[in-house]
DNA sequence: GTCTATAGCCAGATAGAC
DNA sequence: GTCTATCTGGCTATAGAC
């Protein structure tokens, strides 16, 4: 069955794709290397993705769309502030151990091509901060927790969890930890992140 | 003079060779377009830094030690605990506002190439947790902050300080603001940084 | 759909004149 | 020290057989 085969390939492509493209960026990305670890000939890659550019980007909106429900969680999810600060972050670290080149890749990749932006936000579900602007004003006026502007909390949150996964390289050295000390650090974020902005936050 | 014309346009390679590394990294970067920067041609790269390869380490090393002084001010200043946060922030703030691709450029390369902080450990001053960690456990043996872990502390400090450089072209998207606004939450972090910090931690 | 072979280009590096 | 010209290798992409 020809139909069968070909979505074999093409998803082998992929799986190989993103392996290289997170680990080297598109740049330092051979296709050989991509039609080595697919186990096919770089002609195939051409012949399903027609340039390194499309398979690129095949990849990246990929890999975003996994990236862009996570966000989500923070910035849509209906649950009490306190309880979403603990789930986004107790959720977000699990999901990066388990994919751990994606949101290095993705903020590394816009940060070389910054007009990539667009293209996400046209193309795809892309998150927004409004709701959880409200959400946090809500808290401010009711007393729940401190002054403090939804944008800088929201940045906090995400740099409090993401930092540590694209910064491990710099960390673990400045920690002076080898690689099983700092997954025990990271895997000890899942609560302790959560637990320093709710500290931070709360009256 | 030729030691001066020498010194000159070895100058002006490092300084050309920086903003493209620092833009596009190694994999990216091309020594064409550094020579063009530069308004030399390819050979005088060759004929000073013998290698792509050597003059890609040899502004890396010049972008740590650069960056290495700012992370030294958390670790082993003499200041109290939260002097040191506040003037931290503060100065690593105006730091990257200053050379705005440095550790993003840093971190990158540290990714694709983690044995390289091997070469830094040796080679360079690199800045030591020791300090740091007996004033945190200090402080909490004093009763003047909550339990937390020094290397937590740490992590904390530099996620919350650097990574909205690093992740600037996502962050603008999901806060939804242009440049010129992003820029002024930055400013603002100077000081707002330190307060998120001190008030996690402060008893 | 999949392969081998190769075109065609571009990048890093060097030779050699000045 | 600085230049032009060129070598050499590697990379993306395509042609064409099966």
């Amino acid at each position: 069955m020809d139909k069968i085969k070909t979505e074999n390939t093409e998803t082998e492509i992929l799986i190989a794709a993103k392996e290289i493209f997170h680990q080297k960026g598109m740049a330092g990305a051979r296709m050989q290397e991509i039609a080595d670890k697919a186990q096919i000939n770089k002609a195939l890659l051409h012949y399903y993705f027609r340039s390194k550019q499309l398979l690129f980007e095949a990849v990246f909106k990929s890999a975003f769309s996994l990236l862009a429900p996570q966000l989500q969680k923070v910035l849509n999810d209906d649950s009490d502030l306190f309880e979403k600060i603990k789930n986004f972050t107790e959720n977000y670290i699990s999901f990066v151990i388990k994919h751990p080149y994606i949101p290095n890749f993705v903020i590394q990749e816009l940060n070389t091509n910054p007009e990539f932006v667009n293209k996400l936000k046209s193309e795809t579900n892309f998150p927004s901060i409004d709701k959880f602007k409200l959400q946090v004003n809500d808290a401010i006026k009711l007393g729940v927790i401190r002054p403090i502007e939804a944008e800088q909390l929201f940045i906090n949150i995400i740099a409090l969890n993401i930092f540590p996964f694209i910064g491990e390289p710099l960390l673990m050295a400045l920690v002076n930890v080898d690689k099983e000390s700092y997954d025990r650090l990271l895997e000890n974020r899942k609560t302790e992140v959560s637990k320093f902005i709710i500290n931070s936050i709360k009256i």
